[in-house]
RNA sequence: GCGGAAUUGGUGAAGUGGUUAACACGCCGGAUUGUGGCUCCGGUAUGCAUGGGUUCGAUCCCCAUAUUUCGCC
C-alpha cells in the first residue's frame, strides 16, 4: 500500500476529523477537497496547475478510461501516473456512476451491468470483477467498489434490494482485487433511511475496506437536510481510523456540513464544470461573469484569493474570454474555483485545530448565502 | 436616364387579407453536486422602409417616395 491515513485529531463539538494521508513521502492534510479527472485531465488544467493550488488526490473514471484510451494502453504506459503526468494521489471511480448516468434500470442483473457504448453503441458488460480488473491496471492509489448508485427518491424496497446487491457485489470487488498498492474501498448507499445506511454500513464493513465512501447523495435533487441524514446515519456506522469519503459533494456549504458529520474527502465536477459556463466561486456566493455587470469590472474575482487567475486577470478579461468560447476563460475559471474549494478545507482545518468549525460555518454560510439561508 | 427585383427585431431570415409574426444566432437572465465538457431552461419585434389608398379588417393588395441591388443605354 503507497498510501496510509491516520486521524490526527477530533474536534470536540462536532464530528469532524482532522487526518493526514502519507503518500510517495509527501503528507496530504485532511478533510479535502478532490478536482474531478475523467478521463486522465482535469478538464483544461495541467497538472502542474493542479499541483500549484495545494491539491493532493485527483479523481479518475473507470469506465471512461476503459472506452478509451483502454486499461491495457495505460497500463503499457506505467499506469495512470506515468501516463498523465501526476504524482500525487489517484482515486478511480468504478464505474457505479455511470450505472446511474448511462444504464437503464432493466440492464442491471447480479453479474453485472449492461451498458450501451455512448461512443459507438456497442453493448459492454461491467462487472465487479471487471471494474476492480481495469482498476488495478490503472494502477491508481485508491479504487472504488462497483457499486449501484440508486437515486435517493427511490423506494425502500428498491433500495434495500440495491444495497444488498452492491454488498455482493462488494464482496466480489474484493476477491477480485489484486493490485497490492491500491486501496480499495467499499461504498454505502441507502438514500436518507436510517435503517438502510446502518445496515449498509455495518454489513460493508464486514466485508473490510480500506476506507468507505457514502454514495448515493446530490443525485436527485433530493432536500440538504436529507443528504446531511445520509451522512450522519452512514458515519455514525463507519469505523474512525478509515477514510470516509463522500462522493460527488462539492457545494460549500454541504462540504462543512459533511466534514461536520465526520467525513474526510470530497469530490465533485462543479468547480470545471461552472467554470466551463461563466461562473466563479466567491466567499460572498457564486456569480455568473456572463452578466452585462461585468463588462468594465477590471478587479480580480477575488482580491483575497491567491490563485493564479486572481493575481493576474480581471473580471472583465475573464467575461470576455467566457463570452468568446476561449478555452482560457474555463481554463482560469477551474484554477480558481477548485482553489475556492482547496482553501475552504484549509479554512475547515485551521477551524477544527481551534475547536471552531459550527462558528466557522454560520460566518461562512451568512457571507456565503446570505442572511434568509435556513 | 430606362427597366426589373428587394426592403420584416441587434443579425440571418420564414410567413399570412382576420386571435399571441416561425426558426436560428446574438443579447439579457437562470440552472449545473462519484462529468456522455462546450449542455439545458426562460426572456427578448405593441412591430413587418416611409406616406397615402382599397377593405369590416393589411406586414401581406394598389399608388407614391426613399434606400439597396441587378440589367441596359
Amino acid at each position: 500500500m503507497k498510501l496510509d491515513f491516520k486521524v490526527k485529531k477530533e474536534e470536540t463539538k462536532t464530528k469532524a476529523r482532522l487526518g493526514e494521508i502519507l503518500y510517495n513521502g509527501k503528507v496530504y492534510e485532511t478533510p479535502m477537497f478532490m478536482p474531478v479527472g475523467t478521463q486522465a485531465t482535469v478538464k483544461t488544467l495541467s497538472p502542474e496547475e493542479i499541483k500549484e493550488m495545494n491539491a493532493g488526490i485527483i479523481l479518475s473514471n473507470t469506465y471512461h478510461l476503459w472506452l478509451r484510451p483502454g486499461e491495457t494502453i495505460v497500463s503499457h504506459a506505467g499506469g495512470l501516473h506515468k501516463f498523465m503526468n501526476y504524482d500525487g494521489p489517484i482515486l478511480t471511480d468504478s464505474g457505479g456512476f455511470q450505472v446511474f448516468s448511462l444504464a437503464n434500470p432493466k440492464d442491471i442483473t447480479e453479474e453485472g451491468v449492461l451498458f450501451k457504448n455512448h461512443l459507438n453503441g456497442d453493448k459492454l458488460l461491467l462487472t465487479p470483477e471487471k471494474s476492480i480488473e481495469i482498476q488495478n491496471k490503472l494502477d491508481s492509489d485508491i479504487a472504488m467498489s462497483f457499486d449501484e448508485c440508486p437515486p435517493a427518491s427511490a423506494s425502500h424496497e428498491y433500495l434495500r434490494q440495491s444495497i444488498e446487491r452492491t454488498i455482493r457485489w462488494a464482496e466480489r470487488g474484493k476477491k477480485a482485487h489484486k493490485n497490492e498498492n491500491q486501496m480499495l474501498f467499499g461504498i454505502v448507499q441507502g438514500g436518507a433511511h436510517e435503517d438502510l445506511r446502518k445496515f449498509s454500513a455495518l454489513e460493508t464493513v464486514k466485508i473490510g475496506f480500506d476506507g468507505y465512501s457514502i454514495g448515493g447523495v446530490a443525485n436527485d435533487h433530493e432536500s440538504k437536510e436529507d443528504m446531511y441524514k445520509a451522512f450522519e446515519y452512514s458515519t455514525n456506522y463507519l469505523p474512525k481510523d478509515k477514510l470516509r469519503y463522500a462522493m460527488g459533494i462539492g457545494e460549500p456549504i454541504d462540504i462543512i456540513e459533511g466534514v461536520i458529520r465526520g467525513i474526510d474527502l470530497f469530490d465533485c465536477v462543479s468547480p470545471t464544470r461552472l467554470a466551463r459556463h461563466g461562473h466563479a466561486l466567491t466567499k460572498s456566493g457564486k456569480i455568473n461573469l456572463k452578466n452585462a455587470k461585468y463588462k468594465e469590472d477590471f478587479t480580480p474575482i477575488s482580491s483575497e484569493c491567491d490563485c493564479y487567475a486572481c493575481k493576474h486577470y480581471t473580471k472583465a478579461y475573464i467575461k470576455h474570454l467566457i463570452n468568446c468560447e476561449e478555452t482560457f476563460g474555463a481554463r482560469l475559471l477551474s484554477i480558481h474555483n477548485i482553489r475556492f474549494l482547496i482553501n475552504l478545507t484549509e479554512e475547515i482545518r485551521e477551524a477544527i485545530k481551534k475547536d471552531s468549525l459550527l462558528e466557522y460555518r454560520d460566518i461562512f454560510v451568512k457571507k456565503y448565502y446570505g442572511d434568509d439561508y435556513e
